[in-house]
DNA sequence: GTCGAAACGGAACTAAGAGTTCCGTTTTTT
DNA sequence: AAAAAACGGAACTCTTAGTTCCGTTTCGAC
């Protein structure tokens, strides 16, 4: 490492001493450059491909990320934040189902245009405490999103919080393969989902997935963020 | 290549000299292991995997299939052939309502016991004639199965071919993401789906994908077969 | 039983990614 | 103008996967 050098942190700490303007300048736009980037290609996002949307090189972006995982984090949690807020504005509907089907939509339209929403879904940071905390605000402000739909007879009585991922991953499945191509595919899946949730008519269903096992299954694949593949031995 | 060594097909063709009696043996035990692997891993098995499971050497392997496609499309084909007699299967239910639905939840089924049946929907092999007609055939008797239902009134009115592609698209991403660890999620699902399909009370739907453009995206990453990444330069 | 052809196994080679480092050059700052 | 900070991007490493090569083993015809 060059004498100039420094190891530092994306997000800039009480104290940190001040970078010189272009660095700053450069900080910014990097993660400005994950943030579009992951967005489209999710986090598996080459970093080659990052440094080049923001127009510069891999060694400016190292220089001030210690490496990948710390960069995605940062645009990560920022996702994670958006998805709670979804949540919580879809509470303040004055009608439940409103709510819960707003939510629902928009939850989607947000997969539509950022697959990073579905990698907050299904995956861990390696130790983010902070993701852990957020996941369990947004299940308990959706467990309130539907309890509210069923007490007013909108949703169907046997819908669980499982149901939820079911339909996320599987609207996440549709956005992936059929998007680009036919975007039609989003709004019509989520329509036909939506009918799914009636309550008149419904036929029973079969057990639903048990949470815990769900999360498992969910997290399984630490693929996402791999440490090291090359680089120091 | 050694001077006995001798390239030809998976099939054996009409006129073909006779494998030695050990060869031969090997050879279904290549084509069993392929099988097997395939529907575990999907079609980007690798190679390495099937020859270990055939407890056999990649160099035997590929003395009898030049490579890697060769020896999958042979399966491939196999299990598209399997997906068009189930359609054709269901066709015979005097109840056209039921014969539908036993279609969907067969079709479910083999997709979580076989990750294949998701590809052969997705993805085309390199120059598969032979799989494009299977495709038609699919499809055709598809159709004949959802007009009848429709006739019946047993499936809403606006439903398409298209959403049978959503919904086995989403079904696929369940299984696979949920599916081991999960295995409840399928079932939900489909009874969600089946739920979504009743004719009363059905909300109408925003327009369905274009079929051309849901082929299109589908059939999008040549991922799958990649040809020649070492090997030959 | 022997011997040549056929087949075998699996190490080694090639290619394509992807993360990380290194260092000669450029830009800021004082 | 000089020193410090930052820059860019080629180069290095590791991983994964398909394919080939060749010394060794097995089969089958005589």
């Amino acid at each position: 490492m060059n004498k100039g050098d420094r190891i530092s942190q994306g997000n800039v700490q009480a104290g940190a001493p001040k970078l010189r303007k272009d660095a700053e300048r450069n900080r910014r736009r990097i993660i400005e450059a994950t943030r579009e980037v992951i967005a489209e290609l999710g986090v598996h996002a080459p970093v080659d491909e990052i440094a080049k949307r923001a127009g510069v090189g891999v060694g400016t972006l190292y220089r001030r990320f210690p490496d990948r995982t710390e960069l995605i984090e940062t645009v990560f949690l920022e996702r994670a934040q958006r998805y709670l807020d979804t949540a919580r504005e879809a509470l303040r509907h004055e009608d439940a189902w409103e709510g819960f089907r707003t939510y629902l939509e928009r939850l989607c339209a947000m997969q539509a245009e950022d697959r990073v929403v579905t990698d907050v879904l299904t995956l861990n940071l390696p130790d983010s405490p902070r993701l852990v905390e957020l996941r369990y605000r947004i299940h308990s402000t959706q467990n309130r999103l539907i309890r509210a739909a069923k007490q007013q007879g909108a949703l169907r009585a046997d819908f669980t919080p499982e149901d939820v991922v079911l339909l996320l991953v599987a609207h996440a499945a549709i956005v992936q393969s059929l998007g680009d191509e036919a975007p039609e595919s989003s709004p019509r899946f989520l329509a036909l989902a939506l009918d799914a949730l009636r309550p008149d008519g419904a036929a029973p269903l079969p057990s639903a997935p048990r949470p815990d096992r769900l999360v498992k299954a969910m997290q399984r694949p630490p693929v996402v963020v791999r440490r090291r593949p090359g680089g120091t031995p």
